[in-house]
DNA sequence: AATTGCTTTGAAATCGGTTGCATCCATCTA
DNA sequence: TAGATGGATGCAACCGATTTCAAAGCAATT
């Protein structure tokens, strides 16, 4: 049980004022420099750590930031917190994290929570059922920066940090298209999340830019988890004439299908092409390996991050009033799933 | 800028001291239920918010518990994450995690941010080149647990949350002996980690037991990454007579060997069986499927965070103190990438 | 010598919730 | 009826760092 060092103990061992010592603790230019030394060598003499709450209760800032996520273990997430981490890290900020499990009811207590912590800013990646953002009205109200990415509400007035799923899935479908495919299947998941509602589009647009005609039975909205390739083929299989591509809107669902098909003796890519999402280590272990489109998931973290610390430390709060949306880029990458030409 | 409601805020509105609002709302038992209900109420109307600051100067706790990783963007970790997540939002923790990067100077600095941070309690996976747990003191003296859970240290008085890795590769050597390997390659990652340096126990005991000689050209200590497959293969295809069975010590390197073999033309499991670690996803969608270790990681997580909660939750502090290391069941899991006998 | 201006330091209030001790009042016991 | 018992509530002192305002020290200028 030993004592807490404070800097009243240092104040004493010096003969200043705790004022002073404070001061010099924080750089503050106001503190001679010999003063300065003195205090300094006196702190880590004494094994001082200075006192987080007492600092966060008096300056009103916790030098922490909040990040609510669907899910922790998905392998997008993962890479995104990574960037987040190191550029909170550099900055000198905690990361304080939750997941909402995909459940509107857990993100609004994981909001109330955060508010509760006082972290100085929120990124959030939306569940699947929000639908709108009432939840985060505290922050808004106090001023508290909340910005959100990959899964951003629609309509907002909050910065988000996304890549363009429209033009992502634009592009791959015209590259199926351009493969000679005639009947494509576009696999997504809720349509309620604007993720997946913007690939949806994309894909809408690429169809009637060369001349095809969109047609409902074409879109599957399933989970995409590790087992959906069963489901996704099992509807495949029963269409008529048979689909000859296949749009999977992430890479493990990709994956599973590409298991699903081969298990029944359908080549890929001769019978069915496939492209799957996100550009995950597990598109380039398959085989064949799995066309694409890479979404710069680390790197939305860092961006994402960037951008509030910034907004953090500019006095104005003029950065993210600003910035509306920031759009990453993403590209399609052409791997031997979906090549029919040689 | 709205003004913060505190508990003077209520006392005032409806006519007690503060005293007995702070009780009102923490559930003391000596208040009365009228009382009480007319305080909540009061603060459910102002919009009260509690001011954690405040609070954890007072009560000396945070109610957060830090999570120090190697990295975040590795599948077993974040499924380790959410398990604990789980928990600790359950229990009424936050969850501050940071990164060390496999870098010792990065995990003591994590480490000193988060005795700062006065997390309740810390929960930690080495990083490789630790060998020592020095930087913990600070931990120890103030008498914050301090968990170790998949890398634990050597030879300290911590409670650790581990599988057991010398058993898991026993297994797996001993069942690439019954299908009849003759000369066993075991790639491992960094020997400085506990982990890596059990598994190598278990590979050479496994080898013992069966009558077969060790040989230290036989093990590959190399980092497990997605490219690791080429140069372990590179080596693997130089040794006479050449190895007919092969131990990867994670399914990311494993399946990354088995696209290595592939392109070149070696057949798996005929000329060569592959067994991997993990269970992750991927050892499910390579093709052949890889056998590998079940890695309870998800409940690795939970299991780590009950404990350490429970212990918080224990005013003996006795439940850490009895318990020195939690052994989780893993197990092997044989497929088709190791199974030479029909 | 007196005034001005600058740097360096300190006293004291403050952030908001918690808690040891005291007080008040109603009920109960002898 | 006096005194004891106990439940409900309040006073005031914390927890430790920050910050406003002011004062003190010192050199330069008039």
């Amino acid at each position: 049980m030993k004592k807490e060092i404070t800097i009243y103990d240092i104040a004493e061992n010096v003969g200043l004022s705790p004022t002073t010592v404070s001061r010099a603790l924080s750089n503050h230019p106001r503190v001679h420099v010999t003063t300065r030394k003195k205090i300094m060598d006196a702190a880590k003499l004494l094994g001082y750590q200075s006192n987080i709450f007492a600092s966060s209760l008096r300056k009103r800032r916790s030098k922490s930031i909040g990040v609510i996520v669907p899910k922790l273990n998905s392998p997008f997430q993962s890479s995104v917190l990574a960037g987040m981490e190191k550029i909170a890290s550099q900055s000198g900020y905690n990361l304080v994290i939750s997941q909402s499990m995909e459940s509107l009811e857990k993100e609004i207590s994981n909001t109330n929570i955060m508010y509760n912590s006082r972290v100085d800013g929120l990124l959030v990646s939306k569940a699947g059922t929000t639908d709108n953002i009432e939840h985060f009205q505290s922050f808004f109200n106090k001023e508290i920066p909340v910005l959100f990415f990959d899964r951003v509400p629609e309509n907002n007035h909050s910065t988000g940090v996304v890549i363009n799923n429209t033009q992502a899935i634009y592009d791959a479908t015209a590259h199926l298209i351009k493969e000679g495919c005639k009947r494509i299947i576009h696999a997504v998941g809720n349509l309620q999340i604007n993720v997946y509602a913007d690939r949806l589009k994309g894909y809408k647009y690429a169809l009637m830019d060369h001349g095809f005609v969109f047609n409902a039975e074409n879109v599957i909205s399933i989970e995409l988890d590790e087992d959906s390739g069963e489901r996704i083929v099992k509807k495949i299989l029963n269409l008529s004439p048979r689909p000859d591509g296949l749009l999977v809107s992430n890479d493990t669902s990709a994956a599973s299908c590409l298991m699903a098909l081969k298990k029944r003796g359908i080549r890929v890519p001769q019978d069915i092409a496939i492209v799957g999402f996100n550009n995950d280590l597990i598109s380039r272990m398959v085989e064949p390996n799995l066309s694409t489109i890479n979404y710069p998931s680390y790197h939305m973290g860092e961006v994402a991050m960037k951008n509030l610390v910034n907004h953090l430390g500019d006095e104005q709060h003029e950065i993210l009033q600003k910035t509306n949306t920031i759009t990453l880029r993403s590209e399609l990458i052409i791997r031997d799933s979906s090549k029919r030409h040689t």
